[in-house]
RNA sequence: GGCGACAUAGCCAAGUGGUAAGGCAGAGGUCUGCAAAACCUUUAUUCCCCGGUUCAAAUCCGGGUGUCGCCU
């Protein structure tokens, strides 16, 4: 194994992440680092669908459970968490092994992205919100077309979270905004192997079907309702999480328990769909299809032999 | 059996003589501080079938088939 290297384990929900993580730490001298931006939040169990206790002492896990929901958080703050704790593993002897489904995560990890310049202004984004609801979002494009031509032209109007932060890293006096592959480069801290574990769609999705009635069964909306004694709302950038932003909407009456499990199952579709795309841009991603396999038992094996072969 | 209504994409659906809206689902994509977020693109050579009228029919007429409702 070489000093560098650090093992990606992408993929959309539901594919069977963690298991297949778990595994390979295992075999290789492992330890987890979550990549997963609500596995992090503290009491967000059963919806973030975290790996279980059991799970937990087959293998070393970080990043999980230690962020208290009513916390905000972003990925400037990840990528700080997620570098010391790889080095950390590293320092140690060990493989560090990424695993999780956030892309942006990941590419703060893979990438040199540098979000120590301009944080976030609160007053300014709730200026240009009400700005975009008043007259309407292309209001807003306008300011950033003064201000970048350029960038104004690869955002999308309608895109006005994009559209303010543009404006905010301009006012903060970063200068012109450049596109992602001309500014970031790679992070040669690293030699990732990256893995996106995938299966046949319509498998992915019975996949997703059952896991979000098994998440019911398990009390999901115990959970949420927990969650919101505990004082947390919708507006919590945790509550935004699919499954508990869906049954604060049947709890405040809004939707039958029915309809907000078929929109979680939507949801979570569309979610597994948009991370396989991201995933998919890496130039050097492997594409690893557990439905080639007859079981899962076999999967795994070829998973990890095929992991032997290139680690 | 009689009367009536309806039949448009996988689903919901607009269009009532001028060359097939829209939504959902599906598919593809974007992404440098809320990312399980936010956003974009795309999907009917054809309107149940057959015939007729017309320069022109999803639209009008006749027949057939199917579905639903009411009556007996």
């Amino acid at each position: 194994m070489k000093d560098k290297h650090i093992l990606v384990v992408a993929g959309p929900t539901a594919v069977g992440k963690t298991e297949y993580a778990i595994e390979a730490a295992k075999a290789f001298n492992g330890e987890i680092v979550s990549c997963d931006s609500m596995q992090l939040y503290r009491y967000m169990d059963i919806g973030s669908a975290k790996p279980t206790r059991q799970e937990r002492a087959e293998a070393v896990h970080h990043l999980i459970d230690f962020l208290d929901p009513r916390e905000d958080f972003s990925v400037a703050r990840y990528q700080v968490l997620a570098r010391k704790s790889i080095d950390d593993i590293m320092a140690r002897g060990r493989l560090p092994i990424i695993s999780g489904g956030t892309g942006l995560y990941l590419n703060s990890i893979l990438y040199d992205m540098d979000f120590a310049a301009a944080g976030g202004d609160d007053a300014l984004r709730e200026e240009l919100t009400a700005k975009a609801e008043k007259e309407g979002p292309q209001a807003v494009h306008d300011i950033l077309r003064d201000l970048d031509r350029e960038a104004a032209d690869r955002i999308h109007p309608n895109n006005l979270k994009k559209v303010i932060r543009a404006i905010e890293r301009l006012q903060a006096g970063e200068g012109k905004l450049r596109p992602f592959d001309r500014v970031v480069s790679e992070n040669k801290a690293y030699e990732p192997l990256l893995v996106c574990l995938t299966r046949d769609r319509g498998e992915l999705y019975d996949r997703i079907d059952r896991r979000v009635d098994l998440l019911i069964e398990r009390g999901l909306v115990e959970e949420v309702q927990s969650l919101t004694a505990m004082g947390l709302t919708a507006d919590d950038i945790s509550m935004k999480g699919i499954g508990y932003k869906e049954i604060i909407e049947y709890l405040d009456g809004e939707t039958t328990l029915e309809d907000a499990v078929q929109k979680i199952k939507k949801n979570t579709r569309h979610y597994a769909k948009r991370q396989l795309t991201w995933f998919r841009r890496y130039a050097t991603i492997n594409m690893f299809d557990l439905s080639e396999y007859l079981s899962e038992e076999e999967a795994k094996r070829g998973f990890i032999h095929w992991l032997e072969k290139r680690l």
